[in-house]
RNA sequence: CGGGGUGUAGCUUAGCCUGGUAGAGCGCCUGGUUUGGGACCAGGAGGUCGCAGGUUCGAAUCCUGUCGCCCCGACCA
């Protein structure tokens, strides 16, 4: 039990002018977090038990599902991360860590970075502990803080320089036993969400920089997330937008005929798809090849895209690059002839066909029979241009962007997309790492293999904000009985009134007993206030002690999700109060 | 990093366009009256107007630079 008046929960009347989304507004106004900069925050107290609430859960979940806790460094020596596989892709998100002023070093590498997560920790350690299969398999994870330069931090925790995480990561002996982790995982990540009180769906992503099979994602549909989820409601597909296909494309898809010879005609000034599907030249932007260059580890490449599409840009990491960026201009021109604009791949009119390490077009240009693309000349196009006849594409692939109301890939029926916050990703990873680090194993016919790995995060800090997100009202929080600071609050009206003050300290102690953490508001504020920060700070149920009930020997017990008010004979006080608090628990 | 915005008391902000003694609300302190949904009265403390240059007799206000913060995009738990 804790006095409120003892404890420290600095509530705001007024919103903090740089929050901007419901959640950022309401941590901050209950006294959860205070900033210190750009994503960097302090827990405050009640934000702290909110976070230890969740860990805690989260730390059930995953003992639960075999995984063992440790706990790592997060200042990592700088050779660990560049010996492994994503140094190029990863180190300028990592905060530097040099030693202040020695001067060894220069400006060039620092000698420590700091964590933003732990694949490259974790896989040498494993490396040199585990060397048979009798110890396969393991699942490590930790609760720790994790560092990111992120390139933008914004809506308070909801992605931040140093936020708190959970992560795991699995070692087995074979491609089996590392699925079968990754089920252990996804149906614990369920239970936790569920216990959490969030609602959260699993959908398929992609892997990005971390590498590795398939993914899936635990997103939290919210207008203020990050993240686009595609989803069917008819066949329960799911997926990240950057992972999202559509059936677009008829998987039989006969490519179209040859419609005629192609030609060359001028196009003064036209540069976009646009302006070639107005007058005079009419040509639909579905009939229109757009074509991109990109560079991928330093080497240029062509993505071939129907007019009206959209490049899905993670879609490229299908191409096996490391990194991957759009070419500028000063790039193309003497590789394709001409500038932005007037590209086009049809053979014969690339200037420099051999400096491109590839040709890749999306599976929808296949729909356009008679097509127009840029003539590498600028100022010219070419019409009556036919995918199978007249571009070399090195191969196909899916590239382009999913759009809302496309065909679902399994039912067929129209695709939705909205918007969510990403709280956890689980990925199998299989043996890049465990390849990179030689964390290999003998089996029992004395053969070596690399371990098969997974790793599995859930972001702790990022959740409690998630919760808020999906579980406010006009008045404040809405705290589901699991996470909540306190479950129970008891709001002493007539502090300085011994007697009520008795039956305060009575009643809490009832809920105590029950099982409920209680906080009780003894300050000397007016009713008002203490109802208003009661809203506010959100705990699930409110036990009301006023001089003005007491006369009628009540007090009052309400829900912080509904309106209505329960007046409690005082008699009954200890069997209402337990059977409140096992609702509260079962909800 | 590109684009847009913003910086005035602990918090929310007015003033800036059109240069001339820095104002309010909340919060805080003192006293009093109040006491079931953010009370009222009286008094009080609190500001290098982000920072550095410049223009000017004079700069919160105009100019230049710089830093912080917020929003949109790429990245992520």
């Amino acid at each position: 039990m804790k006095l409120w008046s003892q404890f420290f929960i600095p509530t705001l009347k007024e919103s903090p002018a740089d929050a901007e989304i419901a959640s950022h507004k309401l941590l901050v106004r209950a006294g959860l977090v205070r900033k210190l900069g750009g994503g960097l925050y302090t827990y405050m107290p009640l934000g702290l038990r909110v976070i230890q609430k969740i860990s805690q859960i989260c730390r059930e979940e995953m003992d639960g599902a075999g995984a063992i806790e440790l706990w790592m460094p997060h200042v990592h020596p700088v050779e660990l991360w560049q010996q492994g596989p994503r140094w190029a892709a990863a180190r300028e998100i990592m905060y530097r860590a040099d030693h202040a002023g020695d001067g060894k070093r220069g400006p060039r590498e620092p000698e420590f970075v700091l964590g933003p997560t732990h694949e490259e920790i974790i896989t040498p350690l494993v490396k040199t502990e585990i060397t048979s299969y009798r110890d396969l398999p393991k699942n490590f994870y930790q609760i720790a803080t994790k560092f990111r330069n992120e390139i933008r931090p914004r809506y308070g925790l909801m992605r931040a320089r140093e936020f708190i995480m959970k992560d795991a990561y699995s070692f087995d002996a074979d491609d089996a036993g590392a699925i079968k982790s990754y089920q252990t995982m996804k149906a614990a990540y369920e239970k936790f969400f569920a216990r959490v009180g969030l609602k959260a769906i699993s959908v398929e992503a992609d892997t990005g920089v971390m590498g590795g099979s398939f993914s899936h994602e635990f997103m939290v549909p919210a207008e203020v997330g990050d993240d686009d989820v595609v989803y069917c409601e008819t066949s329960g597909y799911s997926a990240n937008r950057e992972k999202a296909t559509s059936g677009i494309v008829p998987a039989d898809l006969a490519d179209a005929a040859p419609a005629g010879a192609v030609e060359e005609f001028a196009t003064p000034g036209v540069v976009t798809i646009a302006a070639l599907e107005a007058a005079p030249y009419s040509v639909p932007a579905d009939q229109q090849f757009k074509t991109l260059v990109y560079v991928g580890d330093g080497k240029p490449f062509v993505v071939i895209l129907r007019g009206s599409d959209e490049l899905e840009e993670a879609k490229l990491g299908s191409l096996g690059f490391t990194l991957w960026r759009a070419a500028t201009a000063e790039e193309i021109e003497p590789v394709l002839g001409a500038k932005p604009g007037s590209l086009g791949a049809v053979k014969g009119t690339i200037k420099n066909p051999t400096a491109l390490v590839g040709i890749f077009a999306d599976h929808a240009i296949r729909l356009i029979g008679n097509g127009t693309t840029g003539a590498n000349k600028d100022g010219f196009h070419l019409r009556h241009i036919n995918v199978a006849r007249d571009l070399a594409i090195t191969k196909f692939g899916d590239f382009r962007r999913v759009r809302a109301g496309e065909p679902c890939p399994r039912s067929g029926q129209p695709l939705k997309i909205a918007r969510a916050i990403e709280v956890g990703h689980v990925f199998k990873l299989g043996t890049k790492y465990s390849d990179k680090f030689g964390a290999i194993y003998t089996d029992d016919k004395k053969q070596s293999h690399p371990m098969v790995m997974g790793c599995y995060g859930i972001g702790i800090s990022r959740t409690m904000q998630a919760v808020i997100e999906q579980s406010h009202d006009a008045d404040g929080i809405v705290w589901p009985w699991n996470v909540a600071p306190f479950q129970v609050l008891v709001c002493l009206l007539d502090p300085q009134d011994a007697a009520a003050a008795e039956v305060a300290k009575n009643l809490a102690a009832a809920a105590e007993q029950a099982g409920a953490d209680v906080l009780v508001d003894d300050r000397a504020e007016r009713p008002g206030v203490k109802f208003k920060d009661a809203d506010l700070v959100g705990i699930p149920l409110r036990i009301t002690v006023g001089g003005k009930g007491l006369k009628e020997g009540i007090f009052e017990l309400k829900w912080r999700h509904q309106k209505d008010v329960a007046k409690v004979p005082l008699a009954e006080a200890g069997a209402r109060i337990a059977a409140a608090v096992a609702e509260g628990r079962a909800r």
